[in-house]
DNA sequence: TATAATACTGAATGAATGTTCAGTGATATA
DNA sequence: TATATCACTGAACATTCATTCAGTATTATA
């Protein structure tokens, strides 16, 4: 790894690593589309090559492979999303609101933003590389601890009493993901309402007895 | 379709009928473990011809394709799910323990019977025949129409208090299906406990309010 | 300017595998 | 016994597709 000095030779190392940046985009960009309208594996990479307009070559190139591609938007796309809601989560103040806000987020992230089902179909496909299934591992674990760390917060403001935190993060992605499969089958409000409704029994569910 | 005629020729009809049931059985057998083990994709037609010890066009004499054999598995699989259920319904009286029963008897055999993997990866793969499509909605259905039928039970015994039951049968298949994901990372006892605890964050979700 | 490093090409590779079909032997029917 | 139906064979087919690599073009370095 080169430090290009920053007074004279700045422009011209960054040159290269600009074109390599923006083809990297513009392939990330491609695949994604792709990936979202036809899926993880009927998606090509000739399809890849045909929008982009570049070699196939040069796709491994700048990946490793198509599974690191793929893995690659998936990880894009979680780190956008907790960008995003960082600054959503501000405009609640309870964590119930946070959680209904969280779930509102998800489902419009999800019915605008298609890769869902790709990504489904990447999880559940069993023949997968150690190193993958290690990257998938990391990402589950990620959002098990988004919910754990809500879920957390909200005992803390003692709206939940609840304490098998861990077990209720996983309840609660389970639900999420297990409708995420359901909604492909429904209309957009269908969908919405059904996440609502989730979060209904959900918050319900981990409710303080009422003494 | 002939029927044989019941004093000489049955034995020698059933012959060929004992043939074929036989063999489609031996198949499938075969099948639902390579496919169990495997998975879906990564079972090879080839694969089960070496286990039976037929050939390929025995395969395809007996089952439309290799999707047709996958859902015969899976159809056979709901059959003998209900059947059994409905053995094991009489053993608990109030609605809240049929549904505790239920997830009970649903872990045991999906930790006991791995085609459950094989089926997500089936279920959630993009390139599908309309045909098989139309098989997977009713089977869909049919998981939600089993809980929309306990759960109206529950209304009538005054064990819940839910209105939009067909919403939260969705909600309860969305979480015993994003659950069942979950539990192939976790161990037997831990996946057993986080379906009661499912089951738990369920029904007081749905619980009559106390007042 | 010469050399090195980088970005890219695209045809060739190579393996996997679902499906078919012409043909064979066994079984039922007349 | 002759004919038709059925259960079965297995090699060949057809297609798909991720990945590689020897070589070219562009850019940086000394």
């Amino acid at each position: 790894m080169q430090i290009p000095r920053s007074e004279s030779g700045e422009a011209c190392v960054n040159k290269k690593k600009q074109q390599t940046e923006q083809t990297k985009k513009k392939i990330a960009d491609a695949a994604r589309g792709l990936f979202a309208q036809k899926g993880y594996k009927a998606t090509a990479i000739e399809d890849i090559v045909k929008a982009v307009g570049c070699s196939a070559g040069n796709i491994y190139y700048h990946f490793k492979n198509k599974e690191g591609l793929f893995l690659h938007l998936l990880e894009e796309w979680n780190t956008e999303w907790d960008r995003n809601w960082l600054v959503k989560e501000k405009l609640y103040l309870t964590i119930t609101d946070k959680l209904y806000g969280m779930v509102e987020y998800l489902a419009h992230d999800q019915l605008n933003h298609p890769l869902t089902r790709a990504a489904d179909e990447f999880f559940n496909n069993a023949e997968k590389a150690p190193d993958v299934e290690e990257r998938i591992n990391v990402m589950v674990k990620g959002y098990i601890d988004f919910n754990r760390q809500l879920l957390q917060k909200g005992i803390d403001s003692h709206e939940f009493e609840i304490t098998n935190v861990s077990g209720h993060a996983i309840i609660l992605d389970s639900l999420l993901l297990g409708l995420s499969q359901h909604c492909r089958r429904m209309e957009r409000d269908e969908a919405l309402a059904a996440y609502r409704l989730a979060m209904d029994v959900f918050l319900q569910g981990i409710a303080k007895p009422k003494h």
